[in-house]
DNA sequence: CTAGGGTTAG
């Protein structure tokens, strides 16, 4: 077949793409190093022209044909070549054979050992040289600096160094460029810098690799420093400074500064640049501004996968992750060649989306692409099967995944975490301990809002103190997570103690610390300190105000509630959500304002969806209000058919009223519905371990113990005045072996922590459901007599209960 | 052989 004029082959000798504008003609540069003899030689200008291993063994035969084989040019070139194409195994079966090594032929296998493979190999290489006593020149050290580099091995990196200073190259420019690059991909940029500092001469590539080193480590002002610096010494940035610079400007979210940069780009001629456009486009997406990314990338004449890659995460980084599917479909049909970042940015998109098809289509994408040994792309797949709901997939992928890193293990605690699987999170967390694995920012933040669903104070404290062992008590969102952590576990004036403790604090925190006043019903502390946010340089969002109507609402305070709720609007132009008109019929609810209540629903500017007619059938469960009871009812009943607790509550509302038959209807209807009201359960800890108690269960090995304590509790508070609510009806589609009401999971709960803990001891009870009429009342009376001081969690908020009174002052 | 710097990501 070598007999045709043109192959037949997919790699045609002629390379007819046109090169993107960016890449500069490096052959021309080549071709001038090349002795002429040599050159003249018909062989030579084929071997100048392989562009692949296959043409390569083509024009072996030809070469051997003319007695070439055996010239020293020819060997390098060899050497060169199949170093080039991957094939170091071929390389070395030329290299090896030669009788008269010269010293080029050495340092050609050189470079092809520190650019094609294991760094092992290439520094055996290295020493063999010596052994064959070579004297190394200066570009072996730059490629093995090179190579250590990319690899971050310092060890080796500094070995290279100090050799080099053996060789007296400790001045040469290019060798120090080297080692300055090599400390800052081992993230020692400080080091690197000591080395740039030191150099003589420093040219535009020098500052380029220092700048780099700042911006690649994430040190995004001192990056824009040092370009300062660098035109103050009459360097003037090039492309390559330019889009070394745009990431840093995009980490900092900067649009002042990536305009100006954008302007010195078409002032300079560089805006034809793939690289160029490509930072530019992710530099407008991370300021925001995803259009004018799209236009920049829509100008493109060239696009590299990068540019792709780049305008999909800006859709995604902008909320738009539809978009991003849209451009992976472009991708596709433009038979773009995908990379392991496009699979895991499209991954982000569908994950967000949580439109688990797409996700297993690219899951497939990822087996036909070789993709499996890629830890990032399969960290991605986890995740997106987490945000689908998924854990189980994820679990498995995560069990067979070779070459775990933290972020394998991050992604799976965030996963269970944010499905709920709080015992799982924590498995996994103190899994990842056992292995010395060293958690980091991310790591906490998934794990503490778990501990803070199960809200044990132990284990809360427990946390905080690895937060402190590991360094992560200065990270903003790890003392956020904490704050929060400590106000659900009960701990409000702790949570408060750290929030002043904190020197950054994020609009987050302070809707944390808010909200855990509001949660343990103290409205006035909640207002107190949204006033003093209002006066510093973090704006309140619309969560802000969410936490603060929700604090007045459970405190009663409706005037300031309603304030609040008139500032958001008007003051700070936030557009109320449907959270937010949910959260002021339960203001106006609570507050026994039914009919504001009804007239506020009736006046909303948009349709009321289920959690406002929720807040106001809870309202007139409260107020005994059977006409708005019924009303609100009726429409969740439209609106969520499926969901049995609304017909629980107004069972309740009727049974209050003593409208028996109307009870006996919702039963009915809830049967034949086939609803069920979600079991009441109620957890305690103690000493290690959680204690969970349904209503009615006898399954705690202390039961018997506990029902006859109970007992006489319940008739010491009798004494005192208790009186049992016989017209609370807890369980509308119990049968008739109708459990007493002394049998609810938290009279239970209570009962085993007052038997288990020595006197004086607080008692932290955690409910699934709000506390019940009956319950309330008895546990204040608990209260009274064993002198304890009893701190329920329930779905809402906390009650302190405390010598006869509860915190929420019967206001819940 | 003829050296050193650059864009996307969980």
């Amino acid at each position: 077949m070598s007999s045709q004029l043109l192959p037949t082959t997919t790699t045609p000798l002629s390379t007819t793409t046109t090169p993107p504008p960016l890449s500069p003609p490096h052959t021309l540069s080549q071709r001038t190093h090349i002795p002429t003899h040599v050159y003249t030689h018909p062989s030579a200008i084929l071997l100048e022209l392989c562009t692949s291993m296959k043409e390569l063994h083509q024009f072996i035969p030809p070469i051997i044909k003319h007695g070439l084989y055996n010239e020293h040019l020819f060997q390098t070139k060899l050497v060169s070549l199949f170093s080039k194409f991957g094939s170091l195994i071929e390389a070395s079966r030329v290299f090896e054979p030669v009788e008269h090594k010269i010293d080029a032929l050495y340092h050609t296998m050189l470079k092809g050992y520190a650019q094609n493979s294991s760094l092992d190999n290439a520094f055996s290489f290295f020493s063999r040289m010596n052994y064959d006593g070579v004297r190394p020149v200066v570009y072996n050290f730059t490629y093995l600096l090179k190579a250590c580099g990319d690899n971050s091995d310092l060890r080796k990196g500094k070995e290279v160094h100090g050799q080099l200073i053996v060789n007296g190259f400790e001045s040469n420019l290019f060798a120090m460029a080297g080692v300055v690059n090599l400390y800052a991909k081992c993230r020692l940029v400080n080091e690197a810098y000591k080395m740039f500092d030191r150099m003589p001469e420093r040219d535009l590539v020098c500052w380029n690799t220092i700048i780099a080193g700042y911006s690649q480590n994430g040190l995004a002002k001192r990056t824009l420093e040092l370009v300062i610096r660098m035109q103050n010494e009459g360097h003037r940035p090039d492309q390559v400074t330019v889009v070394t610079v745009l990431p840093a400007c995009a980490d900092i979210g900067s649009l002042k500064i990536g305009k100006s940069i954008h302007g010195y780009v078409v002032r300079s001629g560089f805006e034809s640049l793939v690289n160029v456009l490509t930072a530019l486009v992710d530099v407008y997406s991370k300021c925001g501004c995803v259009g004018a990314a799209r236009m920049i990338f829509e100008s493109m004449q060239y696009r590299t996968v990068v540019s792709w890659n780049s305008m999909m995460a800006g859709y995604t980084q902008n909320g738009d992750s539809k978009e991003a599917l849209a451009l992976f479909e472009q991708m596709l049909n433009e038979g773009v060649e995908l990379t392991n970042v496009t699979i895991m940015e499209v991954l982000h998109a569908c994950a967000d989306l949580g439109d688990i098809a797409k996700g297993q289509f690219i899951h497939q994408l990822v087996h036909q692409l070789n993709l499996l040994y890629d830890v990032s792309v399969m960290n991605s797949l986890i995740s997106m099967y987490c945000k689908c709901k998924r854990v189980d997939i994820a679990a498995q992928i995560f069990a067979n995944l070779q070459g775990k890193t933290l972020v394998s293990w991050n992604a799976m605690i965030l996963g269970y975490a944010q499905n709920g699987h709080v015992t799982d999170a924590l498995n996994h967390f103190c899994k990842m301990h056992q292995k010395n694995i060293k958690p980091d920012s991310f790591t906490m933040v998934s794990v503490i809002p778990a501990l803070a669903e199960l809200s044990v104070l132990r284990q809360a404290k427990w946390i905080h103190g690895l937060v402190i062992r590991t360094c992560l008590d200065k990270n903003v969102f790890v003392m956020t997570a904490l704050v929060d952590m400590y106000a659900k576990c009960g701990a409000v004036s702790t949570a408060r103690k750290l929030f002043d403790m904190m020197d950054v604090r994020h609009v987050t925190t302070w809707n944390a610390m808010i909200d855990g006043y509001g949660t343990h019903g103290l409205g006035r502390a909640a207002v107190e300190l949204f006033s003093e946010m209002r006066k510093g340089a973090i704006k309140p969002n619309d969560i802000t105000f969410l936490c603060i109507i929700s604090a007045c609402s459970h405190s009663g305070l409706v005037e300031e509630g309603q304030n609040c709720f008139t500032l958001m609007k008007e003051h700070y132009s936030i557009e109320p959500s449907m959270d937010h008109y949910g959260t002021m019929v339960d203001l106006l609810g609570r507050a026994g304002k039914l009919n504001e209540a009804w007239d506020f629903i009736q006046n909303m500017p948009i349709e009321p969806a289920i959690n406002v007619f929720g807040a106001m059938l809870g309202a007139c469960k409260i107020h005994k209000n059977v006409d708005f009871g019924e009303k609100a009812a009726n429409k969740l009943f439209e609106l969520d058919p499926d969901e049995g607790g609304y017909h629980v509550l107004l069972a309740n509302i009727y049974a209050k009223a003593s409208m028996w038959d109307k009870v006996a209807k919702v039963r009915v209807d809830m049967e034949r519905k086939g609803l069920q009201k979600t079991p009441g359960c109620s957890l305690v800890d103690l000493r290690n371990e959680v204690h969970t108690f349904y209503s009615g269960s006898t399954r705690h090995p202390q039961s018997e113990k506990i029902y006859s304590y109970l007992e006489t509790l319940i008739d010491d508070i009798k004494a005192v005045g208790y009186v049992p609510d016989s017209n609370s009806i807890h369980d509308v589609d119990e049968d008739v072996h109708e459990q007493l009401l002394n049998s609810h999971s938290e009279k239970l709960a209570i009962a085993f922590g007052l038997l288990n803990t020595n006197p004086g001891t607080t008692i932290h009870i955690r409910k699934n459901l709000r506390v019940c009429g009956d319950c309330h009342n008895a546990t204040k009376y608990i209260s009274l007599v064993t002198g304890r001081e009893i701190i329920v969690r329930d779905m809402h908020r906390f009650h302190h209960f405390k010598s006869g009174s509860c915190s929420c002052g019967d206001y819940w």
